[in-house]
DNA sequence: GTCGCTCTATAAAAATATCTATAGATATTA
DNA sequence: TAATATCTATAGATATTTTTATAGAGCGAC
């Protein structure tokens, strides 16, 4: 008897992630079930493809050898469940949604909400991460983003712009009068992101030149940075529209040209025909070109 | 859980060969197993693969679609064996041979026996088939041709020419005087073969051209046909080398030029270095040349 | 040093898949 | 018309695989 196919995914996954925990975590088995199948593979090819190490498990020479075509395999199998899943057309089913940290943690729970009323049997899942997620590896159905996807093969919706705009609590100005002028910005408690440089590029676009150790309130989550304007710590951009859902946000600078960011869905160009996947992006598109309906905070 | 890649492999046998039973055969399952594997994926895709008929499985439109990827991931999955099998440096294992009748049925055997008094560690078996196994697709690990083998990605090695001779058993020439020249054989009875065109075409290529209607004995077998002339039914054409280790057999007509034929020996290049198949072709390779030792008849 | 984290390896319990055997249905052959 | 192929579908017994739980070893932080 042969060896079975999901060994080599699993030898793949391994060889990939280079443990047996992280590779067992992503492939949804257990730690001992990963090893044996490596330990079952090597017994059958003859020879060990990884070494065992402390720190994980490091390939092989060999093992080396044979990860390319392990890769192909996964990529030939990953592009069967997507063209699979453009095929499929039932209604019921689960669509796994992927949106950073505002759209997915404030926004999206709120048209979801809304959307599974209408559609019971349409479960949804949603991906709330910063880092684009991969759709070619069908690590989501559908991307929520605030660029241009640029991977090939994808379906790109542009929805709309977000303009953005310099925004403070109104306690803050209590006790700071409030900018009238760029130049006063220097002297406020600016909000921009630790290691995430797009607010700092930001800032730098309307003409504040200012490096990251002078912001004093700095966090890399975006929630928590908007949480911290809300506070009235110090100043930073928010979306319009959903600053105009909170009472006590204060604009500064109305005049100054903060670059709007863009809002774009994205599907993969396989599954596009897919009755789910339609319904929801349709929805999606539909609705995000509305104003802010509520923000879940 | 998503599904398992070992299902992919079955939907692909199973779209290969048309029916859930000749697919279990091929893949070393059961009819059961393949069946609820296809019908597994079905399930979780969503909608059907194929439509059961009386006469097999055939794929519906959607299957045919999904079906060019899981060829894909086969072609990556041998191709993963093969050079895993490259990359192998056991001695102990099996060799495939895929060899024709006359080489695999008569010759192969003696010499094989005495590789196994050298190598007790290494199994080996023969695939007796005329029709040139695919060494692609791992059907076997050593072809041993009688014509330059053409698949791409091959290690060939030409052995040696095997010069052949028309021959006739003594008790045979009791009864007829022999040919003593080209168109005396037009009396005679020519031993060929009956749907395999290669003896006919050796026939005209020493000038005679005769049509298969004029064989009195006619057998797909080359084993019966050499085994007919050996009990005197008529003339054919002979190894000479084989037929020297036969007493009474009387060549007829030793000026006529029958072309000779060549003995290939090939492996697949992602196997060559495999210390067991180098073993085995060098040992071929070296007792091929040497004058037929024994048919074992 | 010790706690907490990573990792691999192993043995018994639980879940799952496989096989054997059989039935039913249709076409081909005698 | 009966016999014999082909094929798929289904149920119970058997094996195999997976999981759960546990141990052991190295590394970094406090």
């Amino acid at each position: 008897m042969q060896h079975s196919w999901d060994h080599i995914r699993t030898f793949q996954a391994v060889a990939d992630h280079g443990s047996l925990l992280a590779a067992s975590r992503h492939l949804g088995l257990t730690q001992p079930t990963v090893g044996r199948h490596i330990d079952l593979l090597e017994e059958r090819l003859g020879f060990p493809l990884f070494t065992r190490g402390r720190d994980g498990m490091q390939l092989t020479d060999k093992g080396a050898d044979l990860v390319a075509m392990a890769g192909e395999m996964l990529c030939n199998a990953t592009q069967f469940d997507r063209v699979a899943s453009g095929l499929e057309e039932r209604i019921k089913g689960t669509i796994r949604l992927s949106a950073n940290e505002i759209l997915g943690g404030l926004l999206l729970p709120g048209l979801i909400a809304e959307f599974m009323a209408e559609h019971p049997m349409i479960e949804i899942e949603i991906e709330v991460s910063n880092e684009a997620s991969n759709l070619l590896s069908r690590d989501a159905d559908i991307a929520v983003r605030m660029f241009r996807p640029t991977q090939n093969d994808l379906v790109v919706r542009k929805v709309r712009d977000i303009p953005l705009g310099l925004f403070g609590h109104k306690s803050y100005f209590t006790r700071r009068p409030a900018p009238e002028a760029l130049e006063d910005l220097r002297v406020h408690v600016l909000l921009g992101q630790d290691r995430n440089p797009s607010l700092i590029t930001a800032y730098r676009a309307i003409g504040l030149d200012t490096e990251p150790g002078s912001y004093q309130f700095r966090c890399d989550s975006n929630i928590a940075t908007i949480s911290a304007i809300r506070a009235g710590i110090g100043i930073g951009p928010l979306h319009k529209g959903m600053a105009a859902l909170w009472p006590d946000m204060v604009q500064v600078l109305p005049e100054v040209e903060v670059p709007s960011l863009e809002l774009w869905l994205a599907c993969h160009a396989d599954v596009r025909h897919n009755k789910r996947i339609r319904l929801v992006m349709d929805f999606l598109a539909d609705r995000l070109r509305e104003p802010y309906a509520a923000c879940l905070f």
